[in-house]
DNA sequence: GAAGATTGAAGACTCAATCTTT
DNA sequence: AAAGATTGAGTCTTCAATCTTC
């Protein structure tokens, strides 16, 4: 049989995915609750209000915010829906789109923007020390160099 | 405005969400093409594999599995389909089911496990140091105590 | 033919409501 | 009344196929 895993091995693997679950849940219950915006699309909003010109290709944005192309499509409708962000046909590219954020999604996303970081403090960062997290940061980098896909 | 995330918290929190994602979909996407087996059912067979008399009571297994009641239902239900686990009466109180590996469930989970062992040993294990490891095991204890939920 | 984006169909998950047993 | 488990309805996501433009 493959080797099994150590007892570290385990704890760095399964503590991954036990915070990532527990975090991730929490975080978006709290934007749901106050804001009535899952995690996800506040994401994308973050995403688009720290673009020059508050707008980002579509395929672009499905690689950022970690969600495939369709899966990006069916949240950008819903945003577009909700009047949060628009489609702009790409000039220099007729096949392409970009999402734009409108001043109501940047209003929105002024107002969760709080609510989300005080979550991301509470759970995560302040349990941390200084060094914990540069270590994170560190590890993170030797899994996924230069924040790139796989 | 809440004081925004330095680049260190950025680094710390970020990464965790990039590393989960681009791992768990590899590791899911290698076990359904090797296997025919998602990772939410291979991680619920582990689960059962690992038991005394190979079964656990339905809500034990979802806490376990990080996931809601209903989600366990059903993907019990799935896994009962293809006959890799059963389920059983509690006998001690009628209201209670156990899930129970079969043995066919007993050897899909033998022959799907080299290829995920070797997956976590490749994508993210073999990338880290011990005292990597052991730091983010630490990490790990710090914002959820004792593997508890939050 | 390849890339950007969308659509149809299906899978998987959650919340709230429900049923059964304690 | 509370706990274990399931169901119905709705949401969110993906894969494969498709359409349009390069």
């Amino acid at each position: 049989v493959t080797e099994l895993l150590n007892r570290r091995e385990l704890a760095a693997w399964q503590g991954l995915l036990r915070v990532h679950a527990a975090l991730t849940q929490e975080l978006d219950a709290e934007l749901r609750a106050e804001h009535g915006l899952p995690l996800s699309s506040y994401e994308v909003l973050l995403l688009l209000a720290d673009s020059p010109d508050g707008q980002r290709r579509m395929s672009e944005l499905a690689a950022s915010a970690l969600l495939s192309r369709s899966g990006l499509t069916r949240l950008v409708d819903r945003l577009e829906r909700s009047g949060l962000i628009e489609r702009r046909r790409c000039p220099d590219d007729a096949r392409g789109w970009f999402a734009a954020i409108t001043p109501d999604g940047r209003r929105a996303f002024r107002r969760a923007r709080p609510t989300h970081l005080r979550g991301v403090r509470r759970l995560f960062l302040d349990r941390l020390s200084n060094s914990d997290q540069t270590a994170l940061a560190a590890a993170w980098e030797r899994v996924l160099p230069g924040g790139s896909a796989l």
